[in-house]
DNA sequence: GATGAATGAGTATTCATTCAT
DNA sequence: CATGAATGAATACTCATTCAT
């Protein structure tokens, strides 16, 4: 009986911290941080206490594991075309997927803003997402800001190139805050919504589109 | 040393017990209602714990009993004229306020919201809430839906009421819909700002006045 | 009922810590420090593990209190007349103070033996000891070297100035080292002898004495 | 590839046996037996966990065989004509041999003292010695009282037939004592002493045979 | 009213040991 | 022979809450 080969016991661990942290961020996001404890996420993913500390160091590291894997997936995904220059089409692009994306990570995103609504996590919540931006931005990863500047410079640029019936916008900066405000609200109920109407939500993001593009 | 009257000791009580819920509130916000303990909370309101729960039942009450006071501060402050109707004039007045009341008690906003992102909180903390909507809102104690349900219901009205260039909008809800996620999204990001940067806040505001009144 | 003074408090802690310590050092030199449990000297204390933290931040905690608080207790005992220079009386007052001092405290020498056997305990265990030499030594609070080098010292200059028959000693310096090595020897056996067979040690002390004085 | 033969299998058994322990003896002696971890033994020796107990039943039976073996080992080295006397030549013999024993194995003698320290653990550690020397004492098995009293014997003897100048010593037991602790104290410092300054140990031994011889 | 010593149930974490492959 | 995933009992530590004074 010769022992399991290193590619088997590679993928018998990738699949069990898999599956560990969906059920941790599963918890995470419905009881919070402080209140799941590994008892409780050990018992779900129906495995040993002690296996989870065979995996993750402890409770913190599997969270920011949990955070970096989930960013690390989101920049992936909404990787639109990196020249710096965002053009019409790739602003009606990155809408739609944004959209997408909240309802299928919905649990991601709850976690995330929890963390964010905590002033002591913020900070080191946000290097963990740096880190995991400088992974999918080659190039990126020395710059100092966080990666939403990345994009944010992006819209700026955007929305201070917009013109409404060829003249200029009167303040894009304001025009700008209007259009991120607008998402930001968007983005919280819909993800704390638990139905996922799409009528309603076409609706909006399409009158998002029809204003800002 | 002539006792204290009960008028005296009543005062100490109401002294004693804001200084705690100040003290608390600002550590829930800042570490969070499970990261806070109550010895920190004892300890920077320079009391023992046992004096604690004479005041508060329990940790948990503590929490109510902020919830409870905030809000009801709240919406004396907010109080609008309860006619059922919101004119013009009466929708400028609101968002302005709304606006000074983020900065006034940013505190008790970040914590709302931490409470508001965990799922498991939000029922009872909406039932705070809507106690608290109760106390003030005479005629309205055995409302089945939850406060904001009450302005909601005026701005839907004062949407579906709203002409430009004298005629009716073509989606009002949708319109509503905007204003509300535009007001979100700005509420957040005030609450976590640092600065209380007037002339960027202000700037944004009037354009929301602007765009719905 | 007036709530206790705090004189009275810190006599609870002092005895409660003293009791404590006294319990955790027993189990410790029997057992090691690692293979003693907390709930082990809680249960012998007769209190609960919790106060056990409220007295000392951790196991380790307790351990250098320990350590410290019985260096200073040896520090102040041996306590001779610190003007750098030893004579003969003071050898002779030296030697059968020590020999008093390790049948006293054989549980703290027997802990410290254990603690200077583990390479990478004693580091941070000298540390201690130089702590609490520094304050029983005024003046010496940032002397270097780890305070036996100041008995050291003194010893080695009683060695070179002492004379047999008028002639100063051929190697003063292996002598000396032959009377640390005896006077090592004897405190390990004495530490850990059961009885205390005052006869024997007599007649070791004596002969010690005889020779090096 | 032949499949091996028995003898291959065997040599494999015990250069790995070999070096688990020697590994383990080293990790043991600087960190203690309780602070070394089974999985840091087998990944400094490049095994895995599993294989460890496939030549030791447990972490205590492998402690148990390394003293066995090391104590075997240093009894053959010391090795002395067991005619039970102590001749002069064999006395110093036996002294300088031990010194360099001593500095061979500084590893096992740290570890043993370890164990000598505690205890609870001096118990079975001595009977695991009394065996070892029964191994290499053939007839001696069943001897009450462990190894070092056989010596211990040879070494009454030989301080009672002692003699200076012609006269027996006036109290042999005494002078027996300050060798013993003399030695004693020196071993232990070499044990520990980082550097082997072989002149500075000369010397002391040279001084040791000089007085005791 | 006020204190802080005391409790104990709960939680994260460690690690020797087993076992399927 | 060899592997490392998996277990679970043990252990350090936390903290809301009680209570004698």
């Amino acid at each position: 009986m010769s022992p399991r080969t290193p590619q088997q016991f590679k993928k018998i661990r990738e699949e069990k911290m898999s599956l560990i942290m969906d059920v941790a961020l599963e918890h995470f996001a419905a009881r919070g941080f402080h209140k799941t404890t590994i008892s409780n996420i050990a018992r779900h993913a129906n495995i040993s206490k002690g296996l989870m500390y065979n995996y993750f160091e402890n409770k913190e590291a599997l969270l920011h594991t949990i955070i970096q894997k989930s960013a690390n997936e989101i920049y992936r995904y909404l990787d639109i075309n990196r020249d710096g220059h965002l053009s019409e089409e790739e602003f009606e692009f990155f809408i739609k997927k944004l959209d997408i994306l909240l309802k299928r990570k919905k649990h991601f995103w709850q976690l995330m803003l929890q963390l964010m609504m905590q002033n002591d996590v913020r900070e080191q919540f946000l290097k963990a997402l740096r880190k995991a931006d400088a992974l999918t931005s080659p190039g990126y990863e020395n710059v100092e800001y966080f990666y939403p500047s990345l994009i944010r410079k992006m819209f700026i640029e955007y929305f201070h190139a917009r013109k409404t019936e060829n003249k200029p916008l009167p303040d894009p900066d304001c025009e700008l805050e209007m259009f991120v405000n607008s998402l930001l609200g968007y983005a919280i109920l819909a993800i704390y919504s638990k139905d996922n109407n799409i009528q309603h939500n076409t609706k909006f993001i399409d009158r998002i589109i029809e204003l800002y593009k």
